[in-house]
DNA sequence: GAATAATGTAATATATACATTACATAACTC
DNA sequence: GAGTTATGTAATGTATATATTACATTATTC
């Protein structure tokens, strides 16, 4: 689950921490999900989207891999 | 979760049952979504824009609810 | 370089996404 | 209108996202 969000979380000048409570979940969650050790809900996607002004595309798309 | 899934599928002329196995989910997951009932993970989300040729923004995106 | 802030991560608990099974209804075809 | 296909949805089980608590490590600042 490679994804933007701590480039993004940095440009807007936040913490984790302050990133975490600003969407409503811990710092813990905010740091797996950048660290990709979190597939996370669409819903917290969005919450972190709106806090760093991004949208889907830009924090979370990433291509098919070449079919096997 | 509002969401463009179902007229996605449609366009790609994907059953719910269809869509359900190139995605690896259970048909009843797909109904779940695409009624709104489910807020889907990233991954399966995805999966999804994969099999219907849509990016995130097209099939997921929802602009933020007027701040409380 | 000690104090503090920011981040990584482990252990355990809880909520919920998703599977499984099953049945009901709606839409389409003969 | 009976048979089939597509869809809605309920009950229960399982896997995992997320919380909580806690501690360690890595900047940063004085």
């Amino acid at each position: 689950m490679k994804n933007n969000v701590k480039v993004a979380r940095v440009q807007v000048d936040l913490t984790q921490a302050q990133l975490a409570e600003q969407v409503g979940v811990t710092r813990q969650t905010i740091s797996l999900i950048e660290k990709g050790k979190y597939n996370p809900s669409l819903k917290l996607c969005l919450e972190i989207c709106y806090a760093v002004h991004k949208t889907l595309d830009e924090l979370f798309w990433v291509e098919r891999e070449s079919d096997a």
